[in-house]
DNA sequence: ATTTTTTGCGTGCCCGCACACGCAATTATT
DNA sequence: AATAATTGCGTGTGCGGGCACGCAAAAAAT
């Protein structure tokens, strides 16, 4: 046992020399011809270093590559970070709950590192209720806000009190570029509608067939992404010589009994429709009328992932999804914090998630 | 100073108190009534414990649910675990610079875990190779070995050899079921010919065309895969009456006239081809003939985002990648052996990575 | 010139866990 | 019965970094 575990110490000491990959604060310390404290006073710019000192130790540091070990960081880092998160409710929208429950995975994967979460919940059909949850959480000094800012105005006074109280934000799902935040994550609305046009084309040209497009309004303010998305489809038919038909249809009320007769007048002027592009998530209530009236040999596609769009993609009645990731852009808004707040490193501004391409093949794999 | 720093001990203690979420060893053996000594032999499974210390450990550990926080336990562990990685040799084939780069980003990501990494090549068309780096690499003792056995037999005997010398394995690319490794990473080679077949159905049936199914071989053991694929393929349109005509093509050699005179002949006698399907990562060899002799409109559909693929997938001869996350793979492999060997999680058993769709519009999402 | 303040720098403890080691108590061997 | 071997258990150290604290020397104030 004492031999073995000298040989190891032996062992280690060797590997360490020749193994220069860990260069630790003591080795910049003893390179610079200083101790630990005065490395540590520079590399956190606590001060109280002389000018010849810091020369040295900053040349030490680039001189031995020292990158800091995140882990025993993240150990010693007894500190706890609270972040807040506003989010539209999930009960009224199943789309959100996808952000909700990345945040929540990322909290449960992160408490070990000291973060802790509360969340926030507006109407995401009512302006004033994101006011006021805004107020409420400003009441509470917290290290860094995640919101979905689906109001623009309501943003913009929010903003302004965040950035005079230094609080960092991450926007995600909607980007509002007035403010300097430390990082939006999204995706990018005018591919993803140029990519629904990639997976209809084909189809589209064989059939000859009109496509209706489908503004299915989930909040108020998200029309302008909608419109990209419209744009992207038709733009990716630009240079085509035979380009489909359009027909837009635009759906605010949540109400379904509108949406059915929208639907039910369109199928009786029209009869050569061969494609629906829902330029949301909600293409479940499209998939319900199409099989209550038995047109499911209509392609069909829209977004997101959730639940009653994997359904009907199961049944074969929604052909595609493309999937915004709304899961990873939860999930990657409060990751960006622990980079930013615990493992100091630098988060990029912004952060566009992938466009997968879901069907009935590939579904289960991008589950939860 | 003094005071803020005594402050922030009280608390942190008060703190502790009330969020119990952080349970320690040093708890559990207070709950126990025993050190952390015995607490760490219990967990451990070190030996040397009464048995009824033993079941007081194990009660306290259940009730307070304990769970070993893996920063701490990363940091301590200043072990190095030396994995070796036997791989084919990616100057023969594009398709195996993807999971050699993951493996290498891996091995860059956990330098400072203590993982290092030493790679074994071989030539994936002759079996004899593998067997040499195989033996060359039982010379040295690893903790853990990561391989693609391409060849079943030469597999068998090495994988022999390890189980005998108790080192881990790790498969991807192709499983072997034979003995019990570690786990598996790898995809599903039938569901990604479903999937193919999903992207083509609309526009076979409506071109009513035929489609060739295209087996480029790679390596002469992985014709298995491809039988899995083109089925998958197939009995997409099982049920389906006007299924479309099928071409099966294999081309098993890599000298590039077999392959054009091979098309040619096809050409030659079928004239209303619609798609072709490679089954393999050499649909760029298919996308270069078809740029040729000007029958880019053709639907091509193959597997895997190497850089010739990338290339005619932005020109728009290659309609669609199906992705096998090669990459992926690669850093999958080395982040299990991390679990296992480091932070001494459970990993699964089997790993199937997700099958991603990629089109020109979405490519760049999924470049590393 | 003496006291106070500021500056520069080093030491020491803590984070949670792994592991070696050492001591006492028990059991086995002669 | 005396010695040796084994078992049970606690203590101590270190991993790399963060941060408080304290001591000396230099600068500023009296």
């Amino acid at each position: 046992m004492k031999i073995n575990s000298v040989i190891f110490r032996i062992y280690k000491i060797i590997y360490q020399d020749l193994e220069k990959t860990l260069v630790r604060i003591k080795d910049i310390a003893t390179k610079a011809g200083v101790s630990v404290g005065t490395v540590d006073r520079v590399l956190h710019n606590r001060g109280r270093v002389s000018p010849e000192a810091k020369t040295k130790v900053k040349a030490a540091l680039k001189e031995l590559n020292y990158r800091p070990n995140f882990i025993a960081r993240a150990l010693g880092a007894s500190k706890k970070y609270c972040i807040a998160v506003l989010v539209p409710d999930p009960n009224n929208d199943p789309y959100w709950t996808e952000p909700y429950n990345g945040i929540t995975q990322a909290e449960h994967d992160f408490n070990s590192h000291g973060i802790i979460i509360d969340k926030y919940t507006f109407n995401q059909f009512d302006p004033v209720s994101f006011t006021q949850q805004a107020k409420l959480l400003l009441k509470k000094a917290y290290d860094g806000i995640l919101l979905a800012p689906l109001f623009y105005q309501q943003y913009l006074l929010f903003a302004q009190d965040c950035v005079d109280r230094k609080i960092p934000l991450i926007l995600f799902n909607t980007n509002i570029d007035n403010f300097s935040v430390l990082s939006y994550i999204g995706q990018d609305s005018y591919q993803s509608g140029r990519l629904a046009a990639h997976l209809l084309y084909y189809p589209l040209r064989a059939f000859s067939g009109k496509v209706i497009i489908m503004h299915l309004a989930e909040d108020p303010e998200s029309a302008a992404q909608l419109m990209k998305k419209e744009k992207g489809f038709k733009d990716y038919f630009e240079n085509d010589t035979d380009k489909p038909g359009f027909i837009t249809l635009s759906v605010n009320t949540p109400v379904q009994k509108t949406l059915i007769a929208q639907l039910d007048s369109t199928f009786n002027v029209y009869h050569d429709i061969s494609a629906i592009f829902v330029t949301t998530s909600k293409a479940y209530e499209i998939a319900a009328y199409l099989e209550a009236v038995g047109l499911s040999h209509i392609l069909l596609i829209g977004f997101d992932m959730v639940e009653e769009n994997v359904n009907y993609l199961e049944k074969g009645v929604i052909d595609f999804i493309i999937n915004q990731n709304a899961y990873q852009q939860g999930y990657a808004g409060v990751a960006r914090f622990v980079d930013h707040l615990i493992l100091k490193k630098e988060v990029q501004p912004k952060m566009y998630l992938p466009l997968d391409v879901i069907t009935k093949e590939n579904f289960h794999y991008y589950l939860h």
